[in-house]
RNA sequence: UGGGGCGUGGCCAAGUGGUAAGGCGCGGGUCUUUGGAUCCCGUAUUCGAAGGUUCGAAUCCUUCCGCCCCAGCCA
C-alpha cells in the first residue's frame, strides 16, 4: 500500500475489528494472509459517512500488511451509472488511498451463474413463479412464519431449464425468480427463501444487455468476497441479520478458505443527511448545484470546501470504529479542518464591515509596503509585502466611541497596533448627519514600523486594516438562507469560518457568487460573515477563499422539504 | 407479541473481575503582532435499572427498561 504515513499521530487506535483481525492473523486463520475491501455501489457519490469505511478497510490492510480491493457491487442496472464509478474512483484516490486491485461484482456475473447451477442441482435452490405480491404474502410477517411457495419443491431438472430460459430471455420481467431453498419458518426473514436472482431487463453500465437477470446483493456479495479471498469482509450493522445468509451460501458454494463478515456502525454526523437517496434527490431537484456542491457532505463537497485528505482522514481515526449507533457531532469534523489548516494555511487580512481610518500626520499620496507574515504558525511561509498608506479600511467592531471594560481595541484617545504595519491613536471620530461614525482620524507612531515600539511601550490590541486605495473588494454570498437556520435542537450558529485562507478554495468562492441559489450568511463576529457584505483582502495577497466551518444544516432542509411535499 | 444487535459524562470512545484512558465540546486561567490559535487546569464516587455472586463488579449471573435493524424481485 501506498498510503502516507501518519504514525506521527500517535498510536493507531485498535478498535474492535482490528483486534478481531489481529487475533486471526496471530491465529494463522487465512494462513496469515489480509485481505479487505471497500465495495461501493456506483449509484450515487461517496459522503462522509463512506470516508469511515475507506479508511477502516485501507486502514487496517495497510497497517497491518493486508491487501485492500476497491470493488464495484454493480448488481442492480437500473441505479448504477459509470459517472459515479468515475467520481468514486477520484474520492478514493483524493482521501489518499490505492487499491491493490479493482473490480467489479459484474466482472463475476458469469461465475455467479454457475454457482447459481450448482445451488440448484444441489436442491438448494428453486425458481419461483409467483408475483412480487404473492411472494410477499408468503413470506409471513414478524412474528407469522411464512408458507412455502407452491413452486418450491419443482424438480431439480424443471428449475434448470427454467433458470435457463430465464438467462435466455424467454420471460419477462418478473415473471419467475430464483429462490434459495432455506426455510420459510425460519424467525430471521431473510432466511425466508430470499431471492437470489431477478429478471431485470435493463442496459448495465458494463455489461450492456448481455444479461437479463441480475444478482441480488446477499448472493452476489458473500461471492465475490469469496473469489477475491477477502478474509474480513466489512459492512454496517444492518446486514448484521444477513449475515446468516452470506455464511449459508459460502457454506453450499466455497469450499476451504471463506470471508468473515463482520459488522460496524455507520456514521451519521448531525446538521446533515447521509442517505444517498435524499442526496440524490436534492442533486436532482436542483436543492444544491450537484453532489460537489459545498453544502453536500460529500468527499466532493467537502473537497470544494476546502477540506483536505488529511483532516478527512483524522477525523475518521478520532471518531473510532463501535457498534454502537452514533450521532458524531459536526464539531468534531470542524476540528480536524481547523487543526490542519491554522497549521498550513496562509493568512490575509481581511475586512468584512470597512470604517475608514484617516492617518493625519501620514503624507498624503505615500505608499509604503510592509512585510507581512503569512502564516503564524509556519516560519517558512514567509512574508509578504502589504501596500500600507494614509486611508484606511479597518472593521467596524474594531471601534467603539465609549468602549465597555473589556473593550482593548480602538477608541478614541486609545493606541492599537495595525497587524505587522504602526501603531496608532484616535484622535477624531468624525460623524454625519445621522450621527453615525463615517471616519476615524487618528495619528502614527512612525517610529513603530513593523509593529514594534523600540521605547518598549506596549498596546493591548493588534488589528486588520486594508489600504483603502489598494485593497480588492470582494463580495461574498456563501449560504442559502434555507441552509443556514439555527440548529432546533440548540446548537450553534449557522454559519461560521476561519481567518484562513487556502489556495485550493479559491473556486469555491468564485462557484458560491456564480450560484444564484446561495444567499447570504450570517456573522457573529468579524471572523464571520452577518449579512450580504464584501471583505477586502490585502492587494498582493495570493488569492484565496475563507473556509467556512460549520456544516450547513441540510438535514433542516431535507426536513422542510419533506414538510412540503 | 419473532429474530438479530446495542446501552460508559453533552457527542464519540477505551475498558474483558482489582477499584472509570483519551478525543471533541464546555468552563476557567495563561500567552500571543487580532483568536475561536498555543499552553495549563477543571469537567462520570460512577458505567440503562434493580437484585445477586465476590474481599472486590462497568466487567460474572438473574430480571427488567430503553434504543436500532429485518417482512425489496435495493444495496
Amino acid at each position: 500500500m501506498s498510503e502516507p504515513d501518519e504514525s506521527a499521530k500517535g498510536p493507531a487506535p485498535v478498535d474492535f475489528i482490528r483486534q478481531i483481525v489481529d487475533g486471526d492473523l496471530a491465529a494463522q486463520k487465512h494462513g496469515g494472509r489480509l485481505a479487505t475491501r471497500f465495495p461501493p455501489e456506483p449509484n450515487g457519490y461517496l459522503h462522509i459517512g463512506h470516508a469511515k469505511s475507506i479508511c477502516l478497510n485501507f486502514g487496517v490492510a495497510r497497517e497491518r500488511g493486508g491487501v485492500c480491493h476497491l470493488r464495484f457491487d454493480d448488481t442492480n442496472p437500473t441505479k448504477e451509472d459509470i459517472e459515479y464509478v468515475e467520481a468514486i474512483e477520484k474520492d478514493v484516490r483524493w482521501l489518499g488511498f490505492t487499491w491493490d486491485a479493482m473490480f467489479y461484482a459484474s466482472d463475476y456475473f458469469e461465475k455467479l451463474y454457475a454457482c447459481a447451477v450448482t445451488l440448484i442441482e444441489k436442491g438448494k435452490a428453486y425458481v419461483d413463479s409467483l408475483s412480487a405480491e404473492e411472494i410477499r404474502a408468503y413470506r409471513g410477517t414478524l412474528t407469522e412464519p411464512g408458507t412455502n411457495s407452491p413452486y418450491r419443491d419443482r424438480s431439480i431438472d424443471e428449475n434448470l431449464d427454467l433458470f435457463a430460459r430465464m438467462r435466455a430471455g424467454e420471460f419477462p420481467d418478473g415473471a419467475h425468480v430464483l429462490r434459495a431453498k432455506i426455510d420459510m419458518a425460519s424467525p430471521n426473514m431473510n432466511l425466508r427463501d430470499p431471492a437470489l436472482y431477478r429478471i431485470r431487463r435493463a442496459t448495465h453500465h458494463r455489461t450492456g444487455d448481455a444479461w437479463c437477470i441480475y444478482p441480488m446483493y446477499d448472493y452476489a456479495h458473500p461471492l465475490s468476497d469469496a473469489f477475491e479471498r477477502i478474509t474480513h469482509s466489512l459492512c454496517t450493522l444492518e446486514f448484521e441479520a444477513h449475515r446468516p445468509l452470506y455464511d449459508w451460501c459460502l457454506e453450499h458454494l466455497v469450499a476451504g478458505e471463506r470471508p468473515q463478515q463482520i459488522e460496524f456502525a455507520r456514521l451519521n454526523l448531525n446538521y446533515t443527511v447521509m442517505s444517498k437517496r435524499k442526496l440524490l434527490q436534492l442533486v436532482q431537484q436542483r436543492y444544491v448545484s450537484g453532489w460537489d456542491d459545498p453544502r453536500m457532505p460529500t468527499i466532493s463537497g467537502l473537497r470544494r470546501r476546502g477540506y483536505t485528505p488529511e483532516s478527512i482522514r483524522d477525523f475518521c481515526a478520532r471518531i473510532g470504529v463501535a457498534k454502537k449507533e452514533n450521532v458524531i457531532d459536526v464539531a468534531q469534523l470542524e476540528h480536524s479542518i481547523r487543526e490542519d489548516l491554522n497549521k498550513r494555511a496562509p493568512r490575509v487580512m481581511a475586512v468584512l464591515h470597512p470604517l475608514k481610518v484617516v492617518l493625519t500626520n501620514y503624507p498624503e499620496g505615500e505608499v509604503e509596503y510592509v512585510d507581512v507574515i503569512n502564516n503564524p504558525e509556519d516560519a517558512s511561509a514567509g512574508t509578504r509585502k502589504v501596500p500600507f498608506s494614509r486611508v484606511l479600511y479597518i472593521e467596524q467592531d474594531d471601534f467603539r466611541e465609549v468602549p465597555p471594560k473589556k473593550f482593548f481595541r480602538l477608541s478614541p484617545g486609545k493606541e492599537v497596533r495595525l497587524r505587522c504595519a504602526y501603531f496608532i491613536t484616535c484622535t477624531e471620530v468624525v460623524k454625519n448627519d445621522a450621527g453615525e461614525i463615517v471616519e476615524l482620524r487618528c495619528t502614527y507612531d512612525p517610529a513603530t514600523r513593523g509593529g514594534d515600539a523600540p521605547d518598549g511601550r506596549r498596546v493591548k490590541a493588534t488589528m486588520h486594516w486594508v489600504s483603502a486605495a489598494h485593497a480588492l473588494p470582494v463580495e461574498v454570498r456563501l449560504y442559502d438562507r434555507l441552509f443556514s437556520v439555527e440548529d432546533p435542537e440548540g446548537g450553534g450558529p449557522g454559519a461560521n469560518f476561519l481567518d484562513v485562507l487556502n489556495p485550493q478554495s479559491l473556486d469555491v468562492l468564485k462557484g458560491a457568487l456564480a450560484e444564484p441559489s446561495l444567499a447570504e450568511a450570517k456573522v457573529l463576529d468579524r471572523f464571520q460573515f452577518e449579512r450580504l457584505g464584501y471583505f477586502c483582502v490585502d492587494a498582493d495577497s495570493t488569492p484565496g477563499a475563507l473556509v467556512f466551518n460549520r456544516t450547513v444544516s441540510l438535514r433542516d432542509t431535507w426536513a422542510k422539504i419533506e414538510q412540503r411535499a
